[in-house]
DNA sequence: GATGAATGAGACTTCATTCAT
DNA sequence: TATGAATGAAGTCTCATTCAT
């Protein structure tokens, strides 16, 4: 290697070092907020205890965002884009029955969501939606719409396929979403809906409320079935 | 009537209302102390903002209640004592299947609570639960445990009967806790859940999930299937 | 005097002193908000010694004053409203000659504007304009166009009477204003632009102006001159 | 010339260019900095404005000032070394009137300082003289009190030979200096005393105002008064 | 020398809370 | 009991200044 080169790539090393800290340190102070906003809430948490969270200073956090305000919108936005996109496509393209499709998305929502940190946005867009209107309209044309799109779309698919009753998809879609919104609000709510037990065994959960839902909670042998009045 | 008794009364009649309107601010102040929490937040909240919609002064906020977060825990506190015992004792002498059973809880915690301005401690305390543990705890043990307990034991007689199938109680309960918990919260996050539609028909929704719950989604073979009175 | 009466003026006297105070604090910030912005000008000058200085806390001034800046456009507006209709008036009844009516109105200028507090006024705007378009905007219309009409029409008059040649107002006026402005900038600006000497002797200064602008600097070799009585 | 004499010279040439490139960056950074102060006032510019209008980095700024304070002191010394030595040589040879003498003092020191940046100097000082009592010492004794005594040595001299009446030097100077220092200003502060048209038109402005003190504002009815070249 | 990311003291502003009236 | 003027602790945000690169 000439010298030339060697110096060179020092100094690139240098500065791609610097550089990488620079680029990363949003990210830190993303999550660092994340954290906090949903253990403690929006105004309940001091911009200096997200900076000191993300091992920076007060300062800093302001270097890259503007205000508290658009580090919140950044934390939402960062949470939540692009991942539909993925989903939708991934359901396009799935083979079986509406069933298992049901089945599938539930769990795999679980690992790829409710399980991991992400879930907490769900939590933090309630606490504070009255008070960021334009993060509410975002969050619902991003976030609710397109997820509630899929949810129909599949157990449409499994009416036409003579797989499910027909249904008022307006109102059942909800038997899907309302166990998954009310897994992560246990989560990250202290216990004040669901128990505490439940966080530990959410699999179980997940593969109960499949199950009911797919199956339904009546003896089905030969029975006298409830018969609900839709 | 002597006219000495006359003016007593009339006496007796003002200063009753002055007492009663005495005895009123707190109440007022709770009333709008919750509307306010409830919709944005109990850092967001200001107390001289609760004390104008109770139509009183700053100060007199301060002379009912020692602190903001003393409001809180009173406002909580408030709305939420003694209903279950009621409800306890409507269920030991309910007559009925479970599932009708089931049906008439969901339905009549709706109208009870689900449709009043109650619904909104679930949201406040979902928001708040953090930074409040001691009036987590206490909404634990008075609130979740309770209404979880009285669900199960429904669910478990629906099973002893024969009229359920057997369950595993720990996760079957939240098909139907978990429904109601999400309407509730639909109602007071600006959409953040659900969608505003929802709203305008909940009972509709209820039935909904009554339906689903009590039937299932599959189609039912050969099923008449159990026969909840939604 | 009956005890209702007494009671009656007991509460009323209460209240009327405290009122007394409210009314009081607005009066008592600005002023010493003009002088501590005159002083160290806008930015240098802390809400907190403004409010030190007025015997009140930080938070008071908050209180009368939606920012500091809206304090400052308080403090603008204050000191300069309202004068020129009551000196536009006096003009219009003034019987004298032109150059008594420029004598008198340098004068009477010094007593009611210059020597006051009010002068600070000047510099202030003078520092900041830059910063406050809208003051600025404000405060040409309010001061700098009146005054300078007011100049004007004195001098048209002492031209049109034969008492003075014929001469471009649209510079002359300054002979008139520049003195005035500079004896103030003098007052407030340590020293900057003149000397402090000048600062005791202001009436000897304007009376010195007053000489040279009605008379001249040259000698007048055969003429009886304008006798501005300085 | 020489090969080696040539590399040489061009080497020279490249580092003096460097060279001149460093030299130069002080006097670019107070350029920027007398523009961005006389603007906006010192409080309310920052040092990161300063170095990006002189093209350079925050962190150079201060490799050269010390501090923000020092970079101010430096560009009130920058902007008044050694003007009056100079000008006190060119009035000890000038030949002409005193009256001629005043006229070409103004018109050139118009055109020497006053139209140029140099002018903001003095709004600079007027503003910001509270809090810098060394700089304003210095200014008092490096520039207005030279100033004052050129103005008064050439009043003095018309005086003695006739041309002039008799006056009070102490204060007949300022009739020659307050227009100088009004001009100045009105440039520099936005409307804030003067009209902005008197801008487009200072030298009529100087003239009109030399006219005005050399012959007087009051008609001169037999008089051949000193003739200023207007 | 030059850079610009990082810092943290300091200023503005809010608002729960007090207390004289 | 009721008021609302006053307070000052606490939090957001700015920006002069430093220093590793």
């Amino acid at each position: 290697m000439s010298i030339s080169k060697f110096l060179c790539e020092k100094t690139s090393a240098l500065s791609v070092k610097r550089e990488r800290r620079k680029d990363a340190r949003p990210g830190e102070l993303l999550d660092a907020a994340l954290d906090l906003f949903v253990e403690k809430g929006f105004a309940a948490t001091r911009a200096e205890e997200v900076a000191a969270r993300a091992g920076v200073s007060k300062g800093t956090l302001f270097l890259y965002f503007q205000s508290k305000e658009e580090l919140f919108k950044a934390v939402v936005r960062e949470n939540i884009s692009g991942r539909f996109k993925e989903w939708n496509e991934e359901f396009e393209t799935f083979e079986g029955t509406a069933a298992e499709m049901l089945s599938y998305c539930m769990t795999s929502w679980w690992d790829r969501v409710g399980a991991t940190r992400a879930s907490g946005i769900t939590k933090l867009m309630m606490s504070e939606a009255g008070n960021f209107p334009d993060i509410t309209a975002f969050y619902q044309q991003e976030v609710i719409q397109p997820g509630q799109a899929l949810i129909r779309r599949i157990m449409q698919r499994g009416i036409d396929r003579g797989e499910f009753r027909p249904l008022n998809l307006d109102y059942a879609i909800y038997s899907v979403i309302a166990p998954m919104i009310f897994l992560v609000l246990s989560k990250h709510s202290a216990g004040t809906c669901g128990d505490p037990a439940l966080l530990g065994n959410a699999e179980k959960y997940i593969a109960a409320q499949v199950d009911t839902i797919l199956y339904g909670l009546s003896v089905q042998p030969a029975g006298k079935p409830a018969k609900g009045k839709a």
